[in-house]
DNA sequence: CACCGCCATTTGTATGATAATTGACGACGC
DNA sequence: GCGTCGTCAATTATCATACAAATGGCGGTG
């Protein structure tokens, strides 16, 4: 019984249930206890049970029919990009494969969302970009503090580009970095090159310098990857 | 009341809520009647309320504390990728602002996709693709049925990536384009050169040409985008 | 053997009650 | 007068129970 202190009963219901599904515990097509067994499993009634079986539903992951029981979905109609099944996926393990994807998919949008905030950004926009920026690069704050800000760097780019669907990209993506940073290692100081590109991005955007800013993040990106990669691999074995 | 027939009385009552909020009718930070006055709203019980407000829950659109009511979260965190939730966007209008975004959205990931699987897609994922693309192709077929595989061979080259997010992100796209398809008066037969460039695209997939086939769905995204506006705008004056 | 109808199982919905959390207000002491 | 503390009330969270609806299987019957 996971008896993990904090937070609504039916949260917790709801990251074992998930948490399970997504380690393979319970796989696609078919399964699931039902009702009545998960009750006696996680020791709740059945009203928090199907609460928890209710946000799952709301994010892909299970399908019910009476009497055919409750069924968990194929892999592709999951919500990858849910925060939380995010950040349960990763807490299960923080997988190369998954960090590659992640970054496959990073480097799809986050140049495109440089040139889209170098362009298209207002001036307040780019003024919380920089704002982030000089966090980032106060060498006196704790490694924790720098990293925060380079989350909120990125998301005041996606921010700044005023399309609703980048910027929910950015929600999930920063649930997902914070943890592979949080899990790998908390990785030494930021390199000195990737602090000079951060800068070298941010001078773009402001510049409204659309194909620079995307040249450079895409550089950021590779070097950025490169980095989480190691401190991976360095961890495992 | 909603007395619209067909599926569970939970799921009606999650998309009526669901929908009441992304049309605004409930603004981001507080506010929503408390379940109580939900359930005299759309005369169910509460239990009825309660499920649907943990769908909502797990869209992250709302956020419930004791005492303090349930209320909306600002629209960053929704998960704007969620199939149901981009429904309900655009049945309560399918805005060009909202297919411009869109757009810009598979502009950055489905060239990239085509890249993939030309490069890492297998003999079985490749034949998928050609088989959609001949349906397709098929001149026979009803309008309907040439659209349902427009869909699919999108899908089928997201499949072939391997990402999970990408795949992912088809099925958001897939709920988009089929409502935006249909809403905008499901457009006369696609235009040659559309044709044509699904053409293009499946040959270079299957022949690993990664670069090429970039090239060609931009090219497909770009005229494609012009189609849909052009439906769009035709319909609302 | 084939067809029909009843029964058991499981999710869906309803109802009522109790716990837990937290804001508001008022009483008390300094 | 002012601050601190306790009580109250409102609202969600959780529990227990019951009934409805759908569906697959089982057994009865011709």
């Amino acid at each position: 019984m996971p008896e993990r202190s904090g937070g609504r009963l039916c949260s917790r219901v709801t990251a074992e249930l998930g948490g399970r599904i997504v380690a393979g515990e319970y796989v696609p097509d078919q399964v699931l206890p039902t009702e009545a067994d998960l009750c006696s499993i996680f020791g709740v009634s059945r009203t928090t049970v199907r609460e928890a079986v209710k946000r799952l539903h709301g994010k892909g992951l299970i399908e019910g029919e009476p009497r055919k029981g409750t069924r968990v979905l194929p892999t592709a109609r999951w919500n990858q990009f849910d925060a939380e099944l995010l950040s349960w996926r990763m807490q299960r393990g923080v997988t190369a494969e998954i960090v590659d994807q992640l970054y496959e998919v990073r480097d799809c949008f986050e140049p495109r969302a440089c040139a889209l905030a170098a362009v298209q950004g207002g001036p307040s926009d780019k003024v919380q970009i920089q704002a982030h920026f000089h966090v980032l690069a106060d060498t006196s704050l704790t490694t924790e503090q720098r990293v925060a800000a380079d989350l909120k760097f990125h998301l005041a780019i996606f921010a700044a580009t005023g399309n609703l669907f980048l910027i929910s990209l950015g929600s999930a993506i920063r649930t997902a970095l914070q943890l592979s940073f949080t899990l790998s290692q908390r990785r030494s100081p930021m390199s000195q090159t990737e602090q000079a590109l951060h800068g070298h991005i941010c001078r773009a955007i402001l510049r409204g310098e659309a194909e620079a800013s995307e040249r450079y993040m895409r550089r950021l990106l590779k070097v950025s990857h490169r980095a989480v990669r190691r401190a991976l691999a360095a961890r495992t074995p």
